[in-house]
DNA sequence: TCAGTACGAGACAGTATCGTACCGAAAGGG
DNA sequence: CCCTTTCGGTACGATACTGTCTCGTACTGA
C-alpha cells in the first residue's frame, strides 16, 4: 500500500522534471510505474492530487545542503569570503545541473495558477535561502558587512543575477561571476 | 483579413495572461473572439502557432520605453544616477503590474518545453534589456562606472535581485530597493 | 449584376485524458 | 484451506481539443 503510493509519487515526479507538469497523467504515471489506475485512485482523489504530490516531493530535495561550516571557530574575513563564495558556487551548480532548471518554471507556472501551492512556494524559497542568510549573518558579524545591511537584501542581490540568468536570459552561469558578485557585497571598496 | 487575424492573436493574449498557455485553445479563442475556427486554420497552420504569435504579441509589448533621455546633452553625474533610478523604477514597476507578471512564467515553461522558442526568449530579453544597456553605456563613459565594467553584469546586477523577487520569492519591489541597488551598483565607496 | 474573397457556422473523425466499475491474481492471516 | 485485502488489468462513458471539411453569407470591385 506505501509501495504504491511511493512509486506513483516518484513517477510523476521524474514526468515533473522530465516533460513538465503537462506530462504527469494518469495514464502516463500508470504505464511508468506499473501501478494501475485503480491503484492511483486508491490513493489520490484526482489527478490534481498527484500532481501535488509530485511537486511537494522534488522541490524540497533539491535544496542544497553543504552546511557544516558552523563550527562556531572564529573564522577570519578571508575564510567567510570563501565561504560566501563557496555557497554561491555551490548554489551556481545546483542551479545548472539539478532538478531546479526543469522544476522551477513547471512550480512558476503552477503557482501562478494555483495560489493553493503560493504555500509551498514561500516554504521552499524560505528553506532554500536559510543557509544563506545564516552564513550572511555571520559575515555580518564579522565586519564584512555594515551593521545595519538588510540581509535579505543582499541575498537578493546575491541569488537575483543567477536566477536571472538561469531563468531568463539564459546565459552561463560561472563561478568568475559568483566570486565577482561576492566581491560587490562584501566589499564596498572594490569597483569593477 | 487582417482584422481577425488581429481578433484572435488579441483573444489568445488574453488567454495567455488570464488562465495561462494551456487555455490558448483554438475552441476558447472562437468563443471569446468569435471568429470561426475555420478562420482561424486559415491564418495560422496550427494552434501552437496561435499560442506562438499570442507569446509574440505579449512579451514584446511590455517593454517599457521611457527614452526620450538621449538627447545628446551630456547629462551631469547626478541626472545619470537618476535617470537610471527612474529606469530601474519603471522596470520594477512593470513587473508588477504589468503582463509580465502573468506572461513570464508562462513563456518561462513554453521555452523550457518548446526549444524552438528559445530563439524568441533571446530576442525578447534582448528588446528588453537594450535600453538599460544603452544608458549604462552612458554612465560608463560618464565615469560612474568603472571603464572596464561588464555591462551585462551590471544589468544583471540590476535586473537580477527585482526578477528574483518577483518570479521566485513573492517579495515586494519598491522604488528604494530600486534606487539601493543603483546605488551598490554605481557608487563604489557607499556601502550598506 | 456578377464573381471573388473573407468570414461565420458547424459537422465530423481522431485522439487524449479523466474518473469509474468490474474482474481476477497474489499474498497473508486465521 | 479459505477469506480478506491489495493490487494489476482493462473496459467504459464522458469530455475536451484538434484539424479538416462543407455550406451559407456579406462585402467589394469590375
Amino acid at each position: 500500500m506505501v509501495r504504491s503510493r511511493a512509486a506513483v509519487v516518484a513517477g510523476a515526479a521524474e514526468l515533473l522534471l522530465n516533460d513538465g507538469p503537462g506530462a504527469v497523467t494518469i495514464d502516463a504515471v500508470v504505464q511508468r510505474t506499473g501501478v494501475a489506475r485503480s491503484t492511483i485512485y486508491r490513493h489520490f482523489p484526482t489527478s490534481t492530487d498527484v500532481l501535488r504530490a509530485a511537486v511537494e516531493a522534488v522541490l524540497p530535495v533539491s535544496v542544497p545542503g553543504e552546511s557544516g561550516d558552523d563550527d562556531g571557530e572564529r573564522p577570519n574575513p578571508t575564510q567567510l569570503r570563501d565561504a560566501l563564495r563557496r555557497r554561491l558556487r555551490a548554489t551556481a551548480d545546483h542551479l545548472v545541473g539539478g532538478a531546479w532548471t526543469r522544476a522551477l518554471p513547471a512550480l512558476l507556472e503552477l503557482v501562478a495558477r494555483d495560489p493553493s501551492l503560493e504555500e509551498h512556494r514561500a516554504q521552499i524559497v524560505a528553506r532554500h535561502r536559510e543557509p544563506l542568510l545564516d552564513l550572511l549573518r555571520v559575515v555580518r558579524d564579522a565586519g564584512l558587512l555594515p551593521a545595519d545591511a538588510d540581509l535579505a537584501v543582499v541575498a537578493d542581490r546575491l541569488l537575483g543575477p543567477l536566477f536571472y540568468r538561469r531563468l531568463v536570459s539564459g546565459e552561463p552561469l560561472t563561478h568568475e561571476l559568483c566570486d565577482h558578485l561576492v566581491d560587490t557585497v562584501l566589499t564596498p571598496g572594490d569597483p569593477r
